[in-house]
RNA sequence: GGGCGAUUAGCUCAGUUGGUUAGAGCGCAGCGUUGACAUCGCUGAGGUCGCAGGUUCAAAUCCUGCAUCGCCCA
């Protein structure tokens, strides 16, 4: 396959959109995203959060599909087990909606063409969504086992709800009742408490007076003054309550008060619930459409009226206001009320109010009847799995919210007025009434033997099936081998945003079912915001669609940036010169294998050979990348396992491009320019383990490289770079290379310095002394590198730093060495003075910090020694580097 | 009203068991184009880690209070 990407030779820039679907379906075609169960073996599992069938992926797909890529692809390689199982989510009123804007678009409404029609539309929106989004996250890499892709309303989730709810009805943890309950106008349906987002407002505190009756029922002048924020709800008023302990309103409580415009006489009562501070202290009760009155009315057993229509109208109890919209109504009203001279005051308040999640309608509380589930008892034991530990969020903090939310949890609303959805299975029978749930149609009554039976019309909350998901994608209630291999799972990934509405109700659910948590961890991200911190909306139109930045910058790059944008949990920002650093980042991987592939190619496409000799006869650099590699693969796999995925690619980004790049293959080049290839095999091997600590985050242009690596090198068996084995920590680090090359570099970068300030031209030679005492048989090793990447000729190595030349000369001073360079001609003795003194100053300031600290006896007796050993070998670095500088000036004056 | 997070270089952000001279990207300044890469290289400037206390031999990191911004829950 390699041949259907490579051209004769690597591109001189790295052409993502050449490489990405070819490769994508090399893995296809390979079975490499394909679980298999290994019982010998522990297995990784995560389970992907379905994105709505609604439509196009987000950029928080996209970081879901990377985040979650990244460790599938980590585990692969690791050679665990593993599977990553896809799905799509039928997202009940958020389907119907669009499709219902499809159909208004026809001129058409669901109701023209009845709900079984209805459904088949929708039926056909999901056949072609289903594939986009699978087509999308195949844009993204994503390796998951797309044969066992699953949809929510899939038979098997179907089965699943269905015996959920069953069990539930029968252990009564679902019921029927009346409750005030969330409704949206537009979307016709009753909603739950977290599908409400609360909005702060500035609107309006009417106080309106409520006429008093004397005992006979006749009007009087009195009048109790009660304050309101919805005036339109003053027609299903049935009484008004005062608190107890306000001094006005108490000799009142017990008479009756004239409910204005629909002339109903209303008791007035007394309940501590009301809010003395709030308003006068009086407060009308509506128990049809506040959850408070309609707790003080079962108190006080009031009835409740219901005064809005379904559609956001006033119905039939509104009298005058009957058929008009509610805040048509309010307007109206209060014009009445003002006209019979019932209003006393309006007052500008703040409150929030709530609106539909989905539209944006403000919702209606509102007395209906729907199905709840006692959430109380199946709490409980969620919360405990956390407590104990069996279940670990990542970030921790996320946890104390899940508890904040689950011990103060209320029952669930879960039937929705949609036709849309998995229908609730309750049927109930015609003829003598008895209702019951079932898994499947029970086609007769089970108690008259009627056949004339019918289903309940309402559909189940999403969020139901969702908490099924672990299970019910692994088979449940069937009990495969699939649901005993794979369950619980590893890890969960998701945005917090969803932690109440999904993942809560996954713990409680999947204890519920398999008396087992469903996953391990929960890893939390964080939203994607603009580049301006907003976040993204569709009518901000700053909303960044995944495949434009795929098409733009490579998918590695916007994997890159969304892995190392920031830490779990946190938002963050996205902007395009982020994207631009990834893509640069996956173009100069690409360079860098070019110069090696380059190298092994030329003369011919000969195999390299992979052993290096002894550790004394290794060239000291080769030592240190080797060490270096050795050390940020340990540190790798120890960041992924934490999670830490940002700091995990942040490390890896560091070491191929500032040590890897800019120092190792500097470094090679001298020896291969000089006709010596004894560097090929380290550049390879660097370059080849390299590749696979990025593949999990960059799989393009890594599996690109390591294909264009296999032709020509030995030992790389494995057909894709996909299932080659992840670099581990091998034999250690070689702390003597680690310390060796450093200082060469120090030397390296000293020279440079002097260079750069001093002007000297670039490609000039210029003679250099170094001297040390320490570092000289090391820098008598490295004397090619020196000249070659400093630029100096000749270079003498001297052991006496008095050896060297005193005037006409710039220098410095390291720890391991002085650098003397002769620039007869370009040396301002004045500037240089200057220059050192600088120098001085902060080698003395380090001294004086570091004498002081280890002069402190707290600090020897309580710091553990190595902290101390290694602050004593900074201070006589400190005092070696201020003697030599000390020594410089005065041999300038 | 309760809770959480953020506050670190001009900008965007890392910095997870307290212990190097606090890092990166972008931006900025100077220099650089003869075979890996200008989607680049070299050199450099730039931070009293929001403020005030405290704990500790040692604090960006832990504790308390405050300020500003944001989010969640009620």
């Amino acid at each position: 396959m390699a041949d259907t990407v490579r051209n004769e030779e690597m591109a001189k820039a790295y052409d993502p959109s050449k490489v990405e679907g070819p490769l994508y379906e090399m893995w296809l075609k390979g079975g490499y995203f394909r679980a298999y169960i290994d019982p010998e073996k522990e297995p990784f599992c995560i389970i992907m959060p379905p994105p709505n069938v609604t439509g196009e992926l987000h950029l928080g797909h996209a970081l879901t599909a990377t985040i979650e890529d990244c460790l599938i692809r980590w585990h692969r390689m690791l050679g665990d087990p593993t599977l990553w199982l896809p799905g799509v989510d039928h997202a009940g009123i958020a389907t119907q909606n669009v499709v219902e804007k499809q159909l208004a678009k026809e001129g058409l409404s669901r109701h023209d063409l009845g709900r079984e029609q209805f459904v088949e539309r929708v039926w056909q929106w999901v056949r072609k969504y289903r594939s986009v989004i699978a087509h999308q996250h195949a844009r993204l890499g994503a390796s998951c086992d797309w044969d066992r892709e699953v949809f929510t309303m899939d038979e098997g989730p179907q089965l699943a709800v269905r015996t959920t709810f069953a069990k539930l009805y029968n252990e009564g943890l679902i019921y029927r009742g009346e409750r005030i309950i969330n409704w949206c106008p537009r979307c016709q349906t009753a909603l739950s408490d977290l599908e409400v987002e609360h909005e702060e407002v500035e609107g309006s505190l009417w106080y309106v007076r409520y006429p008093l009756l004397d005992e006979a029922g006749n009007m009087t002048d009195e009048y109790v003054v009660i304050a309101t924020t919805r005036p339109e709800t003053i027609v299903a008023d049935v009484a008004v309550a005062v608190n107890p302990s306000v001094e006005r309103w108490k000799k009142i409580v017990g008479r009756k008060a004239l409910l204005p415009i629909i002339e109903r006489q209303i008791p007035i009562i007394a309940d501590e619930a009301v809010d003395p501070e709030f308003g006068t202290g009086a407060l009308k009760i509506t128990p049809g459409h506040d959850p408070v009155d309609f707790e003080i009315g079962q108190r006080h057993g009031l009835s409740a009226i219901v005064a809005v229509a379904g559609d956001g109208t006033m119905n039939a109890e509104a009298g005058p206001y009957e058929g008009m919209d509610r805040f048509e109504c309010r307007k109206i009203i209060v014009a009445d009320l003002e006209r019979l001279g019932l209003i006393e005051k309006v007052e500008p308040h703040r409150h929030s109010i709530g609106h539909c999640e989905r539209c944006g309608t403000i919702v209606e509380p509102m007395l209906s009847k729907q199905w709840f589930v006692r959430m109380e008892p199946l709490a409980r034991p969620a919360i405990d799995a956390v407590k104990d530990g069996r279940i670990r969020m990542v970030p921790r903090r996320f946890e104390r919210v899940y508890y904040h939310w689950m011990e103060n949890i209320r029952d669930w609303c879960i039937s929705r007025q949609l036709w849309w959805g998995h229908r609730i299975p309750v049927w109930r029978c015609k003829s003598c009434g008895d209702e019951d749930a079932f898994v499947v149609d029970p086609g007769e009554c089970a108690k008259c033997g009627s056949k004339e039976l019918e289903q309940d019309p309402d559909v189940l909350d999403t969020w139901f099936s969702s908490g099924l998901w672990p299970h019910s994608t692994l088979g449940w209630p069937k009990e495969t081998e699939e649901l005993r291999y794979w369950y619980p799972t590893s890890v969960l990934e998701t945005g917090y945003d969803i932690l109440f509405f999904w993942v809560a109700r996954m713990i409680m659910m999947g204890l519920y079912n398999m008396s087992e948590v469903p996953f391990r961890h929960v890893y939390l991200h964080g939203l994607i915001r603009d580049a301006q911190g907003r976040k993204m909306t569709k009518s901000l139109g700053n909303v960044v669609d995944p495949l434009e930045a795929i098409d733009k910058y490579g998918c590695d790059a916007l994997r890159f940036t969304l892995a190392t944008g920031g830490a779990p949990g946190n938002d963050f920002r996205l902007s395009d010169e982020r994207l631009e650093s990834a893509r640069n980042f996956a173009n100069k991987i690409w360079n860098a294998s070019r110069f090696v592939v380059s190298n092994l190619e030329e003369g011919g496409r000969r195999k390299e050979e992979g052993d290096r000799g002894s550790r004394s006869e290794t060239p000291i650099e080769d030592r240190w990348i080797l060490s270096r590699l050795d050390r940020v693969a340990g540190e790798t796999n120890k960041l992924l396992a934490e999670f830490q995925i940002n700091e995990a690619a942040r490390l890896l980004y560091e070491f191929f491009w500032n040590e890897y790049c800019d120092w190792y293959v500097e470094m090679a080049k001298v020896r291969l320019k000089a006709g010596d290839r004894s560097p090929m095999p380290v550049l390879v091997r660097v370059l080849e383990s390299s590749m696979r600590l990025l593949h999990p985050f960059m799989p393009f242009v890594t599996e690109a490289v390591w294909q264009e690596l296999r032709r020509t090198v030995e030992g790389l068996e494995r057909e894709s770079i996909i299932v080659a084995k992840y670099p581990e920590r091998g034999e250690g680090s070689d702390k003597e290379a680690e310390e060796r090359v450093h200082t060469v570099i120090e030397v390296i970068r000293a020279i440079r310095n002097i260079r750069a300030e001093r002007g000297v031209d670039p490609g000039r030679y210029v003679e250099a002394y170094v001297s040390s005492d320490g570092s000289l048989p090391t820098l008598e090793a490295a004397r090619p590198l020196v000249e070659a990447l400093a630029r100096v000729r000749p270079l003498h190595l001297v052991s006496d730093a008095n050896a060297t030349p005193k005037t006409a000369v710039a220098s410095a001073v390291l720890a391991e060495a002085h650098v003397v360079l002769p620039l007869a001609g370009m040396i301002d003795v004045e500037s240089e003075r200057s220059r050192l003194a600088a120098q001085l100053r902060t080698a003395e300031g380090e001294v004086d910090r570091l004498e002081q600290k280890l002069g402190n006896e707290q600090f020897r007796a309580k710091a553990p020694a190595d902290v101390v050993a290694r602050e004593e070998e900074k201070l006589a670095a400190a005092r070696s580097r201020a003697d030599g500088l000390r020594g410089r000036l005065g041999e300038l004056a």
